[in-house]
RNA sequence: GUCCCCUUCGUCUAGAGGCCUAGGACACCUGGUUUUCAUCCAGGCAACAGGGGUUCGAAACCCCUAGGGGACGCCA
């Protein structure tokens, strides 16, 4: 048996997920416990979403919880480039090779085409997926339709019979019939791979023996395993984790949980407790102990005692890991060290220096004026939000529109976050003197503070999300029936304002 | 709509046919320690989704039903 490989191929599409870091923590550990490698590679192949940011971000956040890959696009290794992006060579030869062969073929469909059939096959019942439209074009109307400079994409050819059989290392095997399976799109019009394509080519040229990855991959997991035959390749060992929940079961989301690995750094968690509790999700130390190190966890770790219930992401209980590192795992001094660490990063104080460096008349002025950057959730109550022009709903209203606003933004940059939030005060016919109110509550918990704008853009999404959200509640929180018409509102808002 | 996966206290879980009157932890409640609070300590509340089998014996194995979740993109 070769040496034991696994690998996290996050896509650097946004801020680091605890999904991520949730996966590549048993990855590691599976990887380690057998004395093998971890490998971190980056799926950027969408070229529209992907940016430097977020994979910069995302190894920044793994390397915080102490995950530590040995082959990487940060290190190298002798399978490089870790970076699909740069790999596209690799992609072409591969994905001609599969044409030539026969098991892929060139499609010039249109998404208009696509979408009509999508609905037609909805109102039908039928399996949705292509129909085979392009499937057996001659040679001659390849070479028109290439002439005509439409942009095909290459599909794979499914069976058209029969079942595939997947094998998962902890449930019984997943029988999918390849009806079931779309003829999927192996290669963009932009010539780029799908994740498909780029997965099982990556994972068997870095020669990857477990793929450990979460459940949601499950139903794909046929068209991959076709690949591997279409090939010649042996497949890797499948492993589907269960998906991480909100409280209402769904899969963890940034709507309804801070998802990001950020939000709990700046929290003011600790990394070894992060990473505790996600090991503690759909997994426990066989004698039961709550409190372990990764050390621990991998001299301990059996892919086989993860259970597949999806696990919801208990912040409380997190909030009690937490506690007991402070106060069980660190020295006084180390505690001093770590804090200091946390609340005097250089980056967070240069951007709230020139913020209240204008108000301050005395050093000892500093604390009750910035508390609020450090702080978790404001301390505020209904009569916070007491206004003469305001009544509670809406402020509620504003606080919701606000939040919905701002996760549309595509920056977080100061200006960007000016500009989206005055013209929602002014499609919703509201002062701004009137309509930032509620914010500085939500937000600093005083309507006597530096700058909002400037202040939620030190915050950043995640954390000023939650201080939304708590503040929303603080003021009743919102009935799904609320919900479905400050949602209709709101589009009608967004359409008016001709934003996106 | 089609397919797939899952199901033990509110939540995280232990459980590999008899050790189960189902254990631990978070949360919650009660009491103790503490000048207060927190910590800490002691105690309490609380679950095998339902129905059929298999078996001397089922939380565990099988089937059905129900519930939950996921997938069905030129996203990953």
């Amino acid at each position: 048996m070769s040496e034991v490989r696994t690998r996290i191929a996050p896509s650097p599409t946004g801020d680091p997920h605890v999904g991520t870091a949730y996966i590549a923590l048993f990855n590691l550990c599976y990887a380690r416990q057998h004395g093998g490698k971890f490998i971190l590679r980056i799926e950027d192949t969408d070229q529209v979403r992907s940016n430097q940011k977020s994979e910069d971000d995302i190894l920044a956040a793994l390397s915080w919880l102490g995950m530590n890959w040995d082959e990487g696009p940060d290190k190298g290794g002798d399978f490089g480039p870790y970076r699909q992006s740069e790999r596209s060579d690799i992609y072409k030869t591969h994905v001609e090779k599969l044409l030539d062969e026969g098991h892929a073929f060139h499609c010039f469909c249109s998404s208009e085409r696509l979408s009509e059939l999508r609905k037609q096959q909805m109102t039908e019942k039928k399996p949705l997926g292509y129909d085979g439209h392009c499937l057996n074009l001659s040679d001659s109307d390849r070479a028109d339709k290439l002439q005509q400079n439409i942009p095909p994409v290459i599909r794979m050819k499914v069976p058209e019979t029969g079942s595939c059989v997947v094998k998962d290392m902890l449930r019984d095997d997943v029988t999918i019939d390849w009806q079931q399976i779309d003829m999927q799109v192996l290669m963009k019009s932009d010539g780029l791979p799908t994740y498909h394509l780029a997965n099982v080519v990556d994972d068997h040229l870095m020669q990857i023996t477990h793929v450990i990855r979460g459940e949601e991959w499950i139903n794909s997991a046929p068209k991959h395993l076709l690949l591997y035959q279409y090939f010649g390749w042996e497949p890797p060992v499948l492993c589907h984790m269960p998906l991480l929940r909100n409280a209402d079961k769904s899969k963890l989301s940034k709507r309804k949980n801070p998802a990001s690995v950020g939000y709990y750094q700046r929290m003011g968690y600790l990394p070894e407790a992060v990473c505790n509790f996600l090991g503690m999700m759909g997994w426990s130390m066989p004698d039961e102990q709550e409190m372990f190190s990764l050390e621990e966890m991998i001299s301990n770790f059996d892919i086989n005692r993860v259970s597949l219930g999806g696990p919801v992401f208990d912040a409380e209980k997190l909030d009690w890991l937490n506690g007991r590192y402070l106060r069980e795992a660190l020295s006084d001094d180390e505690f001093i060290q770590r804090f200091s660490q946390w609340a005097f990063q250089p980056d967070m104080l240069q951007a709230i220096v020139p913020l209240i460096k204008q108000r301050v008349e005395r050093f000892s002025d500093i604390a009750p004026l910035a508390a609020f950057f450090f702080s978790g959730m404001p301390t505020i109550d209904e009569q916070s939000f007491e206004h003469k022009q305001l009544k509670h709903e809406d402020a509620k209203k504003i606080l919701q529109f606000i939040a919905w606003r701002i996760e549309g933004l595509d920056a977080w940059h100061r200006d960007r976050i000016e500009t989206a939030l005055m013209l929602l005060a002014e499609s919703m016919g509201i002062k701004i003197r009137d309509f930032l109110f509620p914010l500085f509550i939500a937000i600093a918990g005083s309507s006597v503070s530096t700058s909002v704008i400037d202040s939620i853009a030190v915050l950043g999404l995640d954390i000023t999300r939650a201080r939304l959200r708590h503040a929303i509640a603080i003021l009743g929180g919102v009935s799904k029936k609320q919900l479905k018409n400050l949602e209709k509102e709101y589009a009608a808002l967004e359409q008016k304002s001709g934003q996106s």
